[in-house]
DNA sequence: ATGGGATCCTGTGAGC
DNA sequence: TGCTCACAGGATCCCA
């Protein structure tokens, strides 16, 4: 399930690979990726095609690949989406299952294909869409995101926390508050920040909100460098797993002792989501 | 206006 | 061993 961290990892592992190479082919084998981003298909994807990789951004958990002539590739990965790239002896290889869109590129004056990038997505929750130009991806979808988590300042939090009524785990889930963190990483920033899930962002005192903004920040800077938590899907765009999964203290643990008192973790559902805390460490 | 619930989708693993 | 079925999750849509 790819958070910021693992679309971070993953837009810088695919910079030294896709960075300058041009796209010479475009196959969809799904047109339905292209409209599960909410926006029109008024664009085709096809534009792409002799399109040349200036730059990759992130915002949260989207990515953009943009074009020398502006063109934009949005890509969100869901729960299962993987962006991959192979040469071409793997991808003649390898059987790739749910392989929705596939290009091939290589350098532009070669104009010979040497390398495919693959976006497959088995349960289909991630997607794919095109626009002219970076200004068009972030009017009509980047602006609807909060701050992106790893820039999140400590004041910006203070401000978008205050007058919430909902429970801390649903606000912090919400992308419109906050761009980057699901359900691994909340969990994970409210354990380090020593916050039960259930409470109430406006009951949170200065010094909470300190706590939290220090471990939002720290968990997802560590889970870039260690490439991502790979629970079962994500693979970086060289096809590699991250290691950060080793490292959680609460998120797939339940029923196991807290790493930092020996409680028993518990978990529940907490706004649609299998939450897991540590009842002594975590205050309501 | 706001939040909660249903929905989409398929691979995995527990349980029989 | 092989089958069934609940479960996992992000974002969007609908409704209270």
């Amino acid at each position: 399930m790819p958070e910021l961290p693992e679309v971070e990892h993953l837009r810088r592992s695919l910079v030294p690979l896709l960075l300058g190479k041009q796209f010479f082919h475009v196959s969809l084998n799904r047109e339905d990726i292209l409209t599960r981003l909410g926006v029109k298909r008024n664009l085709q994807l096809a534009l792409l095609k002799d399109g040349v990789v200036r730059a990759l951004h992130r915002c949260g958990k989207n990515l953009a690949l943009e074009m020398c002539d502006g063109r934009v590739l949005a890509v969100h990965l869901g729960m299962s989406g993987q962006f991959l790239v192979l040469s071409a002896g793997e991808h003649k290889d390898r059987v790739l299952t749910h392989a929705h869109a596939v290009w091939q590129f290589g350098a532009p004056s070669q104009k010979t294909p040497a390398h495919y990038l693959v976006f497959r997505d088995p349960r289909r929750f991630g997607g794919i869409t095109s626009a002219p130009d970076m200004e068009t991806l972030l009017r009509l979808r980047w602006s609807k995101l909060g701050p992106d988590a790893l820039s999140l300042t400590h004041e910006f939090l203070a401000a978008c926390l205050i007058s919430k009524v909902r429970t801390l785990k649903a606000t912090l889930l919400d992308q419109s508050v906050i761009a980057g963190l699901g359900n691994i990483y909340v969990d994970e920033a409210l354990f380090a920040a020593r916050l039960h899930p259930t409470r109430t962002p406006a009951s949170l005192e200065p010094g909470d909100v300190l706590h939290l903004h220090r471990a939002i920040r720290t968990i997802l800077a560590r889970a870039v460098s260690a490439g991502g938590s790979s629970i079962r899907d994500y693979l970086d765009g060289k096809g590699e797993r991250g290691s950060y999964a080793t490292r959680h203290q609460v998120y797939g643990r339940a029923g196991a002792a807290c790493r930092r008192c020996g409680t028993i973790l518990e978990s529940a559902a907490v706004a649609q989501r299998t939450t897991v805390w540590c009842p002594q460490c975590q205050f309501i």
